[in-house]
DNA sequence: GTCTATACTAGGATAGAC
DNA sequence: GTCTATCCTAGTATAGAC
């Protein structure tokens, strides 16, 4: 082993790779397209991913990895206020679906590729949603909501909603009602204490 | 011409061709296996379908022609009030998502696996999420709300999620949680005619 | 004539050998 | 990196049953 050759190798067949699959989908890119497009040999990709399966599953796993990232970044600001940093993760969705050539989310597109239950992406895709579910729900505990798991059902829908590529039929207006729902939910789930109006 | 061969052959490939599409995504399903299940000759599918681009587009028009007729009789019992039409409509959403064995929505999971503008399924779904849209729109204003089109994005957003195969991670949560959220939204935009409470 | 069934072409896919 | 093996795809043409 030692160390790894061509050590960016693997970062820059999962961009390229990134890339193709996020524009076409996966299904509709071909490991020679990937090849073709990041300049390197076909042996150097069957050795960083031995299948495509893998390949997509090393995918899904960045994706997650740089949207919660992301979200730390965006909830960051405002530490210590829970109710703030739900609606800083609707807002921030919100910009990433709006982004020029952004087409939806990697993990849902994905997931609906891959209907099959046992197929390793479809498991990615779903510990994900139960990771984003667990993360919304413990910042609305922490924000005193009157239901949190209400709330937090609420939130989720609205995320599944703004990132489902459905709403592309207006990405501006489903991230703008996105936000204004989201805001209105937390308000009124938290900032009345009991119902004094 | 004169009168049509085995009339019934279309819609059996239809059937065929449905059961398999829904329930392993149109990328993953084969002409061949569609004849296979079907029992019916190459010869024949070729004939009612050219290509299976236009099999993919007579699959989604069936399928929008199916959900745009349950649309209608399930809001027909509340005939003459379009704010009860509105949690009519989530709620058949609701239900036809939870059904065993479903998947999502038919649209918006081919939309998902076309993602090319120019693709025939592409279009097809587009036009079926304008016509929804549309549909709700009308109703939120014959029903007064304060602000229809606010309350229309609302509401798609909710079946966006409510449809979305994301939110499979629990879709009886998602479909009690839409049709509550749609109930309240239609509620708070239409029952307080000015604040009078 | 209408159907089923099969053979076939041509291309693209994954995968791997060298 | 090139080249090959194998398989599966859409699509067409042909053969044969009723």
């Amino acid at each position: 082993m030692s160390r790894k050759p061509t050590p960016g190798a693997r970062d820059a067949l999962l961009d390229t790779a990134t890339r193709l699959f996020d524009a076409h989908g996966v299904h509709a890119v071909g490991l020679q397209q990937i090849i073709n497009e990041c300049g390197c040999g076909k042996n150097l990709l069957y050795r960083e991913f031995p299948s495509k399966d893998e390949l997509v599953v090393a995918y899904l796993k960045r994706s997650q990895e740089d949207w919660e990232s992301c979200v730390e970044k965006a909830i960051e600001p405002h530490a210590g206020d829970p109710a703030a940093q739900l609606v800083a993760i609707v807002r921030h969705s919100a910009e990433k679906v709006t982004l020029p050539g952004a087409r939806g989310c990697a993990l849902r597109n994905t997931y609906a590729e891959f209907p099959d239950l046992d197929h390793p992406a479809h498991q990615v895709a779903r510990q994900y949603f139960a990771e984003t579910r667990q993360r919304i729900l413990a910042l609305a505990e922490q924000a005193n909501a009157r239901n949190p798991r209400e709330l937090t059902d609420r939130l989720v829908l609205i995320i599944d909603g703004l990132c489902s590529n459905g709403a592309a039929l207006g990405r501006e207006y489903a991230a703008e009602t996105a936000v204004g729902l989201a805001e209105a939910l937390v308000r009124s789930e938290i900032q009345e204490p009991a119902r004094a109006v």
